[in-house]
DNA sequence: TCAGCTATATTTAGCGCTAAATATTACCAT
DNA sequence: ATGGTAATATTTAGCGCTAAATATAGCTGA
């Protein structure tokens, strides 16, 4: 056996390929052709989601909250956003976006405001506390995950970015469409 | 109006595209290189998991216990790992992976057993039923991946793996090592 | 008019994870 | 021998999320 149980070596991490390549051998019937698209995209994800949480435990936030204040920062004046436009533009659970806007409350950082067209709509609104915060956190988060994707060229990177984006157009056109996180 | 509150049209889901022109729009100096790709590889991520979610909830088996089992069949004969090493290549804290083996072995899936070569090792192994749980619901999620993948085509995957792969390799070479999720 | 219907927001129970604290074993140097 | 140290596993407290149940406001048609 190679290097399964007491544990020779200790490669930094786990690699698509090696995945495929055991159930190849262990199972040779086996469809691996997604690992190998699967697999990397979990990992980067985690990667980039413990990268942001360090950098915003240095800031004093947290990601929830982060990702409440940009999605109304970036709405643009008056910086007001319906929980049920909140909640699609982030595709987090409207419950947990009911969670989220009460923690922020709590902080001061955002503010409930009943109105709107539809029966039971909430305005959720920034706080000049929200406003600030936002501002000074945004650009550390994408700055720092600026300098992380400089290993990619620039040519690189639009492939990448194309490829990505055909995918998931193609995946939301076949799945139903409950969930998924997003971007400050 | 469509279906949303005020909120004129609405898109089937949020693009990374029109997060970073939001940005550019609010903070033109915001850095925003890195939306592009981040983004969707948290979108895809979230995607993939609630599918796997699906099919696997038809399986009778829930995410954890597959990754769980995945790794431990997958390491070949005689299906056995140290709850160290299984910590290693699901990329996921040793305490989550000992209350996966708790939960598994009250299914009667794994056995725990001591023995090995460092100090207080624990080796977890398969049992009949889990080896008969595993072996069918692999190819389910495996198989239901691959056509969701089928979008791209093959020099597409090619390229696009190609691509995550130097991405992950070099974030790793640069963040701390603490925690991923995996493939089964 | 008014009874229901629809659309939205909130609450609640439960789950799995992380981080930190704790427990246990083998080894090793004195 | 023996006390200490390193390595590992488990437990525990707390957190944020999801899904489902609940509450509420406006609309609509008989």
């Amino acid at each position: 056996m190679a290097e399964s149980t007491p544990e020779g070596d200790t490669p930094p991490t786990y690699r698509a390929a090696e995945i495929a390549a055991a159930w190849r051998r262990e199972r040779p019937q086996t469809p691996t052709d997604s690992i190998e698209i699967v697999t990397p995209i979990w990992q980067l994800a985690k990667l980039f989601a413990d990268d942001r949480g360090r950098v915003l435990r240095a800031a004093g936030i947290d990601a929830a909250t982060l990702d409440l204040l940009s999605v109304i920062r970036r709405s643009g004046p008056p910086y007001t956003l319906s929980t049920r436009e909140i909640a699609r533009r982030t595709l987090v659970t409207a419950g947990a976006i009911s969670q989220r806007v009460a923690r922020a409350e709590q902080q001061g950082l955002v503010r409930r405001a009943p109105g709107g067209a539809a029966p039971r709509t909430v305005l959720v609104s920034l706080t000049p506390e929200g406003h600030a915060l936002i501002e000074r956190s945004v650009d550390q988060v994408l700055g720092r995950e600026a300098t992380l994707v400089e290993g990619l060229s620039q040519p690189e990177r639009a492939t990448l970015s194309a490829l990505l984006d055909k995918l998931l157009t193609d995946l939301q056109r076949r799945c139903p469409p409950p969930g998924s996180p997003a971007q400050p």
